[in-house]
RNA sequence: CGGGGCGUAGCGCAGUCUGGUUAGCGCGCGUGCCUUGGGAGCACGAGGUCGGCGGUUCAAAUCCGCCCGUCCCGACCA
């Protein structure tokens, strides 16, 4: 059996990275592969996972006064093309259709790869006066980005997300937006998902093709590499001018509007899984989990109707109390095999339920947090079970963050030079932070050197720092480099 | 898109080098019995265009060519 049981295990984090996500995403059916190129199918539970995602992202969308559309999926070329910067930035990986039917279309239109273009075509159309403004309008949609190299949610050829696309009156408002939707970026992944980030500003060279400034929100991965988790732009007046987005100002001066767009997508998926994840599979927050407690009868052949019944009055109490809950009731498989299953998808709580706990009026729970075996289980009284498991839930959320968080700050190295730069980004990977006054050539020296590259510009700043690690001369500013997705 | 690995039943693999009966094994799946507190046991059974196309051959999972997918490493990107 020992044998069995190694054969079904998952490749350990610590092995082979790469190989336990691809696994971990697989087997514990959030998504599968299909017939397409770096195209998946989004599973029912990790659909689920992402539904739960959106709705708490939508509600803080919502909150700051934005309302959600739907605009076309189609992106005329002549469209796209307007903003030279852009579509240098999205042409190498657009899809593109040139048939409709038989017929060659007279014009091809890409599959939108992002929305700025036809967004801010139709922009221009509904705005007039500084009476129209702003304009805070996000949508919930699917894009293509052709990518060369694909993996299972941080790369895919479709991807889903939102896409935020504002339009203000001034430089100031716009900036105002670009950082309000950063933070609460900042919040929703950090509350919610329970990733600690760094939020920051993008380096030339990183920002977004066709912005003035890029913002992003940058978390660490358990192998040390960070992903970029969302991104909010100023888009200054580019687009407006390429789209003729006017208004008549109050003082009778026809004026470009000043633009915003920001976005996070299913890429956070896989956040979710490589941050909390451990060698049994996912670990999944409290807060997004399609499942927040998983009820295991504990069978036996003289209680089994007894038993059965009592797994089913307890999921129905959790549903009754608003928890996201689930009995596996199947009677083919042991309560080990179940408590592995579940382990995998990464159920936050278990409830299990025997002859022996029925006959205590308790029932045992389970953390998936805690790998002590004696730790992460506990027996309560029936008639507290419901209070102990919102505790629970609540415990475990902030636990998460707090693991994720220490191992981020441990994770996180400051240098003075380049030599010990170098060194740790070989040896330890992490984020490595250290002043810098480095051009976009010394980024891209730094990025051949190591492989690593400039992260953000935290928003945070020390009073004071020292010389620039690479250049030597003078600095005002620290930067989080990594190696990334 | 360049370099490398892999592709045989739902999953994991053997067989390929050295072509030759009916392509095997474990898990899973179905039925029955039995069992259930960290992936139980026995019996019977179902399940295969050997990734695709083309070529060589009396004969191809096996040899050759092209293509596709996936994983890893690079260049590019959420």
């Amino acid at each position: 059996m020992a044998e069995k049981e190694f054969a079904q295990k998952l490749t350990p984090k610590s092995q082979d990275f790469s190989q336990w996500y691809v696994e971990t995403v697989l087997r514990a059916g959030l998504a599968d592969y299909t017939d397409i190129k770096g195209c998946m199918v989004i599973r029912p539970y990790g659909y689920t996972l992402w539904e739960n995602m959106r709705d708490a992202l939508d509600r803080r969308i919502k909150a700051t006064g934005h309302e959600n559309a739907y605009f076309p999926l189609f992106v005329p070329e002549s469209l796209l093309k307007l903003e030279a910067e852009h579509v240098q930035g999205f042409a190498p990986e657009c899809a593109w259709v040139t048939y409709a039917g038989n017929d060659e279309l007279e014009e091809r239109l890409a599959i939108r790869p992002t929305s700025e273009a036809i967004i801010g075509s139709i922009y221009a159309r509904w705005i007039q006066s500084y009476r129209d403004l702003p304009v805070l309008i996000n949508q919930w949609a699917n894009v293509v980005r052709w990518e060369k190299r694909t993996r299972l949610f941080l790369r895919t050829s479709e991807f889903l997300w939102q896409e935020g696309h504002t339009c203000h009156r001034t430089y100031e408002e716009a900036q105002e937006e670009t950082l309000r939707m950063l933070g609460v970026y900042k919040d929703f992944i950090e509350t919610e998902l329970a990733i600690p980030v760094v939020a920051g500003q993008k380096s030339e060279s990183e920002k977004f093709a066709g912005a003035q400034m890029t913002y992003t929100v940058e978390a660490l991965m358990a192998d040390g590499l960070a992903l970029q988790a969302g991104t909010s732009h100023n888009l200054g007046q580019h687009f407006a001018k390429v789209f003729g987005i006017k208004f008549l100002d109050e003082d009778n001066v026809e004026k470009y509007v000043w633009q915003t767009s920001w976005g996070v997508s299913t890429r956070l998926v896989g956040g979710i899984v490589m941050v909390h994840g451990d060698d049994n599979g996912l670990i999944l927050p409290p807060r997004v989990a399609p499942c927040q407690t998983i009820v295991i009868p504990v069978i036996t052949t003289e209680h089994r109707a007894a038993v059965l019944e009592k797994a089913r009055a307890l999921h129905a109490a959790l549903a009754a109390a608003g928890i996201r809950t689930r009995a596996d009731l199947d009677e083919s498989k042991s309560p080990g095999w179940k408590y592995n299953e579940w382990d995998l998808r990464g159920v936050p709580l278990r409830i299990e339920i025997g002859p022996k706990d029925m006959a205590k009026n308790q029932v045992c729970i389970a953390r998936r947090d805690l790998s002590d075996r004696a730790q992460k289980k506990a027996f309560i009284p029936e008639d507290r079970m419901i209070e102990t498991v919102r505790r629970l839930l609540d415990e475990i959320q902030t636990a998460l963050f707090n693991r994720a968080r220490d191992f981020r700050d441990q994770n996180t190295r400051t240098v003075a030079n380049y030599a010990q730069f170098r060194d740790i980004i070989e040896s330890q990977r992490g984020f490595v932070v250290g002043p810098w006054a480095g051009s976009a050539d010394d980024e891209a020296k730094i990025k051949e050197d190591t492989k690593a590259t400039l992260r953000c510009i935290p928003l945070e700043q020390p009073a004071s720092v020292g010389p620039c690690f690479f250049t030597g001369r003078p600095a005002n500013r620290i930067a989080y480099f990594a190696r990334a997705y």
